[in-house]
DNA sequence: ATAGTTGCAAACAATTTGCTATAAG
DNA sequence: CTTATAGCAAATTGTTTGCAACTAT
């Protein structure tokens, strides 16, 4: 369990268990959606009528990033978003609409094998991966088909150029 | 050559070809690092003693993107930058130090084909990917290390525990 | 001459920090 | 009782926007 994992890191480190602390992880646990930034967790925890401030929200998501309970992931606006690192190393990755930033996740191992070719290559030590696709979810594909046809139509009419 | 596919292009939409576009434009292609920020690209045209404005950067830098001659790319800081988008498909990857922030750039073709796969499994419309690998790099390693060491050291004198 | 583009300053958003009061061990 | 932590507000950082002045076409 999550939970007794952080109980025992924080002990390592000298560190206290807090409700806070357990709010934000709970908030992950509970999630609808996985991927939540710091704001996104400081509403649920609102929401739900406990007291939290933004500033230990922050604070706290990093904690237990760098525990390693929940892993940093970053699309494209630039928005830090944090993920449950589950347990074992089946890793997903994320499949990301440009147009209406839908996320969808898909699982994929090959990589694993990977990171020992690219550490012997590089001399790196690698923890970790990830790997995002981009492109247009069906749906916006369909709004965006519909609104060319309509440009066709309008520039069909003669311009003064 | 990128410069004319930029002419071309803003023709192509009724804009217009700038100082500062040309000035955003080359800092990419002079640039000792390949993926700049907003504000790397502004301080780089500044210290040449040329004038524009960091709005103009980026508004520029977006521009750019969208006619497919940057790509954005974030890496965990959150900080948007972009590089750029060579002409043939060949995809290089990235290697990020979580240490001292390092980047260092590998090529494989091998994620192409997997786009189509994902393509048809999703209903997705992919047009890019992105991998990353995060780690440290061989000098952080070694500074760990020795860190680890000193640390052993202390600890090895008895504490009131 | 007619838009598109710039620069500036102000607005905004996400994140960090300093400090005092509070609460965990 | 000691020290880590929370909350708050102010500071920072990255990015966007409104608008008047400017400039490519």
């Amino acid at each position: 369990m999550t939970h007794d994992l952080l109980r025992t890191e924080l002990k390592r480190r000298k560190q206290r268990m807090t409700a806070q602390r357990e709010l934000v992880l709970r908030s992950f646990l509970e999630a609808d959606s996985d991927h939540l930034s710091a704001e996104e967790v400081y509403r649920t925890v609102v929401e739900k009528r406990q007291r939290i401030s933004k500033a230990t929200v922050y604070r706290t998501v990093d904690l237990l990033a760098e525990v390693g309970i929940l892993r940093k992931i970053v699309f494209r606006d630039g928005v830090i978003r944090y993920e449950i690192a589950e347990c074992g190393k089946h890793h997903h990755h994320h499949l990301i609409c440009s147009e209406c930033g839908k996320v969808t996740e898909f699982s994929m191992d090959l990589l694993e094998n990977l990171e020992e070719v690219i550490e012997k290559k590089t001399g790196f030590r690698i923890n970790d991966h990830q790997l995002k696709f981009y492109g247009l979810c069906p749906s916006c594909q369909r709004k965006k088909q519909a609104l060319n046809k309509q440009e066709e139509r309008i520039s069909a009419k003669p311009t003064k150029d």
